[in-house]
DNA sequence: CGTACCTTTGATGTGAATCAAGAGTAGTGG
DNA sequence: CCACTACTCTTGATTCACATCAAAGGTACG
């Protein structure tokens, strides 16, 4: 009865998703779950892949991107650990919209279909924490959509800035950027040259100080009224 | 125990959500749901408004947008009978990101979020068809953020007469657009100008043939060769 | 410690927006 | 039925935000 408690385990039961499970439906889940570790600029998943599964990040970064019929590609997501996707592509026949890779070494957990499914069908809680996290995605598409169609570059630049500053920031702020420019302006719907420039001229505004990754926002107010 | 069919209840029972689900099922739902009437230019919900269900249209045409800073808009979605909208909405504590706003006349159903929640818990199939729907709907969006960020106007344009010539068109194809130019422009981020410009553009190249809201394709194929 | 990538800066190019104005086209009311 | 008003759509001239091209440091890591 008593087995010793894996990593996977508790790995697992922290998972938002999970929360409130009990112990039998986690081990329910641990028979289809799968521990991967990937190296930096590693293929989690191609554009066109089927889905057999989801991922949740343990260590590491993963971005989401769409191919370019130029070569390049355009940045959708950066994500970290506790952050969990391809939830949606389980629920339609249809293969990967976007390819994932990984920005650093790090470690995933894979949940497969079939399990997932399976405990969804003893546990309706799960399938509402699934609804909540996709209404979620959705309502960030939404955003990202508004911000590439109505907002300039020096504007998408702001509001990144300022929601990376986090909830309760009184006046000042230090932001640290999670990968490298290059990453972020693609994100952004940027050049990482616009990118640089615009830095420059916020930093020239005096509204914000870059060093390096790090960046300083001496007046978050006064940068958040550049954005109306 | 035989009540007569309201019209409502067979509006109801023809929703993709609601197919499969019982007669007690759809009473339950019933109770919950209301017709409403909109003439042309009608709000059904502003940007900021909180959810108290979802709608799906009968009659006439509805679009979602997002207000733009300047007064302007911008259309994400033009939908029609049989379509639903306002799902995701209510799986989160946010208000409304978009707004709804009738393009013609016409009636739609409102379904309350509670009596919703309740027949989710009585019966799993309904939360597996509002994920399929919710993906779906996600699926959509990571499409048209590729249009926006990685397509020419004239590629995003070129995508959507194909899109709306249909399934199975062999060869020629007539697309009548479902709304004003004006309003399609918007949907795919365009200035209205441009959207003349860019169809005249194919006509003169021989691709399409523009009278009105009616477009002939009379190569397909071709047409289709000219986004990659 | 060299090689590959990231970042910055400058010069130039361009796709689509904006501004402007005229020509349909469609509802509205006398 | 016609005049009136209000859009909708088109066409042309101009502008602008951002991309592209080019080249020189900077940084990191194998």
């Amino acid at each position: 009865m008593s087995e010793p408690v894996s990593h996977l385990q508790i790995a697992l039961t922290s998972l938002p998703l999970c929360r409130q499970l009990d112990a039998e439906e986690i081990d329910a889940l641990l028979r289809g779950t799968r521990e991967h570790a990937f190296r930096r600029g590693e293929m989690l998943f191609s554009k066109g892949d089927p889905s057999t599964g989801f991922f949740s990040i343990i260590r590491g970064q993963i971005k989401l991107a769409l191919p370019s019929p130029q070569g390049g590609e355009k940045v959708l997501e950066i994500m970290g650990p506790g952050q969990s996707f391809g939830e949606a592509v389980m629920f339609m026949e249809v293969p990967y919209p976007v390819f994932a890779q990984a920005l650093t070494e790090g470690t995933a957990l894979h949940i497969s279909k079939a399990v997932l499914f399976a405990a969804m069908d003893r546990d309706p809680r799960l399938a509402r924490k699934l609804l909540a996290g996709l209404s979620m995605r959705l309502h960030g598409l939404i955003q990202d959509v508004e911000a590439y169609t109505l907002q300039s570059a020096r504007q998408r630049l702001v509001a990144y800035l300022i929601e990376r500053a986090g909830d309760a920031p009184p006046l000042r702020a230090e932001v640290r950027l999670p990968t490298s420019k290059t990453v972020i302006a693609s994100r952004l719907n940027l050049t990482p040259e616009t990118l640089s420039r615009v830095l420059h001229g916020l930093a020239e505004a005096g509204l914000i100080e870059v060093r390096g990754r790090v960046i300083q926002i001496p007046d978050l107010p006064r940068l958040a009224s550049e954005n109306a």
